[in-house]
DNA sequence: ACTATGCCCTGGGTGC
DNA sequence: TGCACCCAGGGCATAG
């Protein structure tokens, strides 16, 4: 599942083999009738035919192709997307749904198994992610935001940690690691979260996605980077998928739970309910 | 305004 | 060996 820190290390991956490249073709595979949101499968190919890629900019978990035409192409990969370069020759893979052809002669395929990647072409790319607020690794993702944000609320600290409109790019691993990090109980009412604490897990939010990003990501399952190789990150987490296994700082078995409708990974001793 | 729930999608894993 | 069932979850829609 592609979070901040896999975006990200796609998105520095694609820079210098695809800025200042135009697409000659793109072709969106039989089935993928949801995966262009904006247009129909046709009109997105011919729409992105001829447009040359000026800038790969990135916020919370879109990558964004900013097109010479002003406008810019939105890719979201979900949970199981992955954008990898490759020559043009190059067999498909098993979950490949769309490719698009460059004038280099190589080709970037678009893989998703679970096909609930999407693609926006706007004049803003606001509108392709309307529900997105600071990006996670931007300044104004502050503890300041973070407090304000947090006040007053009674839902699940975890539930807020993956709202996007508070912390865009921050998904249910990283969740997970900023909370035990923090020594946050993931259940715990976010209003009742003082001061301290709520600078404490913003500064874990950081640490963890810095982290993961100095791994290139982590590859639980399906997330490859540009290039088609795994991250790093997943054999270094603390928590995620480690239920069962020692806690690393107290020795207490690590616990899985369901939170906010996710599988919740955390050390009961470590981050008691507050 | 906030919170909870269900939907989308499909392969992999489990239990019988 | 085969089959039915359940699980994974980001973003969004909807209900309460």
């Amino acid at each position: 599942m592609p979070e901040l820190p896999e975006v990200e290390t796609i998105r520095r991956d694609l820079v210098p083999l695809l800025r200042g490249r135009t697409v000659t073709r793109v072709r969106i595979h039989e089935g993928g009738e949801r995966l262009a949101v904006t247009h129909s499968p046709r009109e997105m190919e011919a729409e992105l035919a001829g447009r040359r890629v000026e800038e790969i900019g990135r916020h919370g978990k879109y990558l964004l192709l900013r097109l010479d035409d002003g406008r810019t192409w939105v890719v979201h990969l979900r949970m199981t997307g992955s954008l990898v370069h490759t020559s043009a020759e190059a067999p498909a893979h098993r979950f490949e749904r769309a490719r698009i052809d460059l004038d280099d002669g190589t080709s970037l395929r678009f893989n998703d198994l679970r096909k609930f990647g999407t693609w926006h072409l706007v004049e803003d790319e606001h509108d392709a992610m309307p529900l997105s607020g600071p990006d996670a690794l931007s300044s104004d993702f502050s503890p300041r935001w973070l407090q304000a944000r947090l006040k007053d609320r009674v839902a699940p600290v975890k539930a807020l940690l993956l709202d996007q409109r508070i912390a865009a790019g921050v998904g249910n691993i990283y969740a997970d690691e900023a909370l035990w990090i923090a020594k946050v109980h993931p259940a715990t009412a976010a209003g009742r979260l003082g001061p301290a604490k709520v600078k404490r897990l913003h500064a874990a939010v950081l640490q963890t996605l810095e982290e993961s990003l100095g791994d290139r990501g982590s590859s639980f399952s399906d997330y490859r980077d540009g290039l088609g190789a795994e991250g790093l990150h997943h054999v270094r987490v603390h928590v995620f998928r480690r239920e069962g296994q020692a806690c690393e700082r107290c020795g207490t078995i690590i616990e899985k739970t369901r939170v906010a409708g996710r599988g919740t990974h955390f050390c009961p001793r470590c981050q008691r309910p507050s």
